[in-house]
DNA sequence: TCAATATCTGAGCAAGCGTTCATACGTTTA
DNA sequence: TAAACGTATGAACGCTTGCTCAGATATTGA
């Protein structure tokens, strides 16, 4: 079935019954490019490498090289991880030299580590 | 260059200086099947069409029905949707007759909805 | 019992992801 | 200036994901 009309003669009986329900959630919604961006932020914390990274870089700076031999994956690997995640703000860095110091963008992303470590933890 | 290994004389010089905050790192580490389970959890908020469920949920219980035509993607595919997110305990549901509503499992997940949009905003 | 309804499920496909490999860039040191 | 070093990047590979389509299951009412 193809994705229904949100008019409300297209919509079946039950829906009828719920027409306020679902009246009330649309009004609500937040913007499509708030939420395509929230969709790719979770998605730079959707991985097992990249939460190691968040959980190393909650504690301290780190350069990739440290990153590397935290988390146990190529310093390339790395490499491509933070690129993404300053993309998406999750991370930022200074350049020293030829080395590059990483931290966390700001507390949200510490504080949705911890938030969902709780979730999972139950 | 691969993984590099944990042990301290395979670090490079920098590493050395950094040798302390390395160790430090990995003794903080959570469980890895935590830390899996948590990739997973957030990969459940890496679509902007389960965040729209997640959205949606946050205000009240709905069907499938009204998912689909709040979303405004197919039963079908919310459906699938709502399996994943049923064993990621992101939602839970009840069935009343031939309906089934659906709600968030608990109070973390619209936390996490709600502290993500916070920083996507800024 | 039969048709309609609400939801669920498996297969399949296009698009996207995570890693490796090879290589390039910019900085420091010999 | 040349080599070594830390980091960044593009291409390519196998794997995963999100959707559709077709059909199954289970409940309701005629």
């Amino acid at each position: 079935m193809p994705p229904t009309p949100l008019t409300d003669d297209a919509l079946c009986d039950v829906r009828m019954v719920h027409d306020d329900a679902v009246a009330a959630a649309r009004d609500a919604r937040a913007e499509d490019r708030d939420l395509a961006h929230l969709a790719d932020t979770f998605q730079m914390l959707a991985s097992p490498t990249r939460l190691r990274i968040v959980e190393a870089l909650a504690e301290r700076d780190l350069c990739v090289c440290d990153l590397s031999a935290v988390v146990e994956v190529s310093e390339s690997a790395v490499s491509h991880h933070l690129r993404q995640m300053r993309q998406m703000r999750i991370v930022r860095f200074r350049k020293e030299g030829r080395m590059a110091y990483y931290r966390l963008d700001d507390d949200h992303v510490a504080q949705l580590f911890r938030l969902g470590l709780d979730h999972v933890r139950e």
